[in-house]
DNA sequence: GCAGGACCGCCAATTTGCCT
DNA sequence: AGGCAAATTGGCGGTCCTGC
């Protein structure tokens, strides 16, 4: 790991990585509650590497000019593909609107489905646990001060093992995605049904249970007068819907002379109502076709698992 | 032709969850 | 703590299908 405090060696090193294909990057800010400024910003150039040629730790506190060269050389370049862990919360600081070939892996994993990725969080050190062989993996310092200096030892440690862990997270990602997305050309229709009718079973058994104990939970807390246990907490919010109804919209906007204009969709029952004066009406079609899957009824188990009275 | 149910999408308000 | 995006919640309403 190299940590670099000298403003020379922070633009020879971005330069340097100019021509770079993909970098996982991570930030570390001062006084974030208050007036927040960027403190550090960890480069890795390879995955599952910590030699000093690989792992950059830019000290660039209350140094805008080299943020700004970082920004223009690496943010805005879309040659250089740049990996973070909730993206949106490091490109505050770097270049938000400029950055160019973006990817975050907090988005990815949210896409896996949870069979797929069963985490109860995507924290990065959740993610780190479960898809990396790392343990004890120590968060402490996140909220440690990072406007001192000279930082601590912990404070560097914590801040080079951030983007090791981002860069193992991003490589498993990867690799689960094809799972998620898979070829709809190469799909095996019978294998996938087969699944289906595995598991359908068992889910709207689970299923149910799940909504009838939550209303029964609900029910129950209102009634007896509780608004927390160890397990829940009971919320309610009023909900304000203003109405009025058509004919006195339509007069209010004519009185008023009001640019109000908008597509209002033709109900069945409206259309019945209107009549054959609707061909004098100018009305628009739209046509959408909408897929849906229907379970053919197979009906040859349901007696032995539900035998008749 | 109608009632009822499954399913889906929309809306407003609220909550959650990520980062430092 | 605070900003932001996304999810959740619960009600409402629309369409389609089915059974009568």
């Amino acid at each position: 790991m190299s940590y670099l405090t000298a403003p020379e060696s922070i633009k020879a090193v971005i330069y340097q990585l100019s021509s770079a294909q993909t970098l996982w990057l991570d930030t570390e800010v001062a006084d974030y509650k208050n007036k927040p400024r960027l403190s550090l910003i960890q480069v890795l150039t390879t995955p599952n590497e910590i030699k000093s040629d690989h792992l950059y730790l830019f000290d660039v506190l209350d140094q805008p000019e080299l943020t700004t060269l970082f920004i223009e050389n690496i943010m805005a370049n879309p040659a250089i593909e740049k990996v973070f862990h909730n993206a949106n919360y490091d490109l505050k600081f770097l270049g938000k609107k400029q950055s160019k070939n973006v990817t975050c892996t907090l988005v990815m994993a949210k896409k896996i489905p949870y069979y797929l990725l069963p985490v109860p969080n995507y924290q990065l050190k959740t993610l780190a646990t479960q898809l990396g062989d790392f343990t004890n993996i120590d968060k402490q310092e996140q909220s440690s001060d990072w406007g001192q200096r000279p930082l601590t030892e912990k404070q560097l440690e914590y801040a080079q093992m951030d983007v090791v862990y981002l860069a193992q997270i991003h490589q498993c990602l990867l690799k689960l995605q094809p799972l998620a997305a898979p070829d709809p050309t190469t799909e095996d229709l019978n294998k996938l049904a087969t699944r289906y009718q595995e598991i359908a079973h068992q889910w709207k058994q689970l299923d149910s249970e799940i909504t009838h104990i939550q209303d029964r939970l609900k029910q129950a807390m209102k009634t007896q007068h509780v608004d927390q246990t160890d397990s829940f907490k009971l919320s309610s919010s009023q909900r304000k819907t203003l109405k009025t109804t058509f004919a006195q919209l339509s007069e209010f906007v004519q009185t008023q002379n009001l640019e109000l204009d908008f597509p209002l969709t033709l109900t069945q029952a409206l259309q019945k109502q209107l009549g054959e004066t609707i061909q004098q009406l100018p009305t628009q079609e739209e046509n959408t076709t909408v897929w849906r899957l229907i379970p053919k009824a197979k009906d040859h188990n349901s007696e032995s698992e539900f035998p008749p009275f």
